[in-house]
DNA sequence: ATTTTGTATATTGTATACAATATACACTTC
DNA sequence: GAAGTGTATATTGTATACAATATACAAAAT
């Protein structure tokens, strides 16, 4: 049996695989300095397929890079994030109006379940879950979109820019305002149902990603 | 005197501009392989340097690379030039939008004498200074917008795809299409002094940037 | 005690070497 | 003649070496 193409792994897309989980996972935190060597010996590979791989890392704005001084974990300031966000509101804000000509039953069926299950994880306080479940509903549209490089600018927005973002220790906030979020999700589905699409893509931008506590797409 | 900090240039970030610039003024065309070593003896430098180069350049969308086939310059086909416009759009529309509530007299000034030159640079047939202006006509807006990232990221998109484009040979219908874009300048700048947010937003993204012969920004 | 200077050490930038893989092209085979 | 095979050559991936620069820290000066 043909496992397909054979996927070519470089060392450099390996060492750049480990330093990136190493930051999602809190391991590296932000502002840490990355010693290219010490990289070199945990993976028992030379400088240069590190070299390569932080530059990419950097290019893909996880890791900082300065001249002469190397590089170190990004720190992602307040303001930034809430930049990011506005982009973010605007592009799926736009993902959802170009979905709204393909969306079918089964779409709308979808989201709904999803929104149910939502629903089940913020009472059971399964944060992880209701992640998992609110990634799956924004992407339901997404995948509608027709436009290829729009996602790709949508995941790589979130794997170098979101997934830095937690969320509060306050169980008690928190709660409320996920279920503000769901709340969203409802009246995100009826727009598209409708299929209004300047005002599902404003309500997305203005409203749903205007948050304090922003959520992973 | 102070030239104030100093700017590290490494060798690196020379083989980028070098390759970056010959591919805007058409000195390597799309699908044109890039031979390392070529470059090395080009610039006299060592394969390092230019590794790391065309690594950020394909990161930039410059290039594409294939795993042990090496890098060619990109083809952007017409589908990815259009999806690339969609997001130009969302975006230029949000910049629109954020900066209504910064745009001062002045920058209305501005932005009515910009559309006046256009006029001029459209009846004189120049179409370079025609991309200039309109290039300064979007900038107002993108300077006041508040959001760095967002700046940035057009500037991004703009280097990336749309210095790929070019104007048709056809200058009856060339000139007529330019003279709708400077119609729409006119009501893009109507509709920002009446502060209409979501209807400058929309215009720009759904009719201004919906169009044959793409423009840059 | 604080700042400045000097020097050892660590780290980064670049060059080079070599092994692994891809490409080109002559040579078969059908 | 088209398609396949084998081998020489070119190109890529990675390791290593060394020079340039930054960092750390001790000694001297204020």
């Amino acid at each position: 049996m043909n496992k397909g193409p054979m996927i070519y792994h470089s060392l450099k897309d390996h060492v750049y695989n480990y330093i990136a989980s190493q930051i999602q996972e809190g391991t590296l935190l932000p502002n840490d300095k990355i010693n290219e060597a010490s990289i070199c010996s945990q993976l028992n590979v030379s400088r240069t397929p590190v070299r390569e791989a932080l530059i990419k890392l950097a290019s893909d704005n996880l890791l900082e890079y300065r001249p002469r001084r190397g590089f170190t974990v990004k720190k992602i300031d307040t303001q930034k994030k809430l930049e990011v966000f506005e982009i973010v509101g605007a592009l799926d804000g736009l993902a959802a109006a170009l979905s709204i000509d393909h969306l079918t039953e089964e779409d709308f069926t979808k989201m709904d379940e999803l929104i149910k299950k939502i629903d089940v994880s913020i009472e059971l306080e399964n944060y992880q879950d209701y992640q998992k479940y609110q990634t799956y509903f924004h992407r339901v549209y997404l995948n509608r979109c027709g436009n290829v490089t729009l996602k790709e600018q949508l995941m790589s927005l979130q794997d170098g820019f979101i997934r830095q973002t937690y969320f509060s220790d306050d169980n008690k906030e928190l709660y409320a305002i996920l279920h503000v979020m769901n709340e969203h999700h409802r009246h995100i589905l009826k727009l598209l149902q409708q299929k209004k699409k300047a005002d599902v893509q404003l309500y997305l931008q203005n409203v749903h990603w205007k948050i304090e506590y922003p959520e992973m797409i």
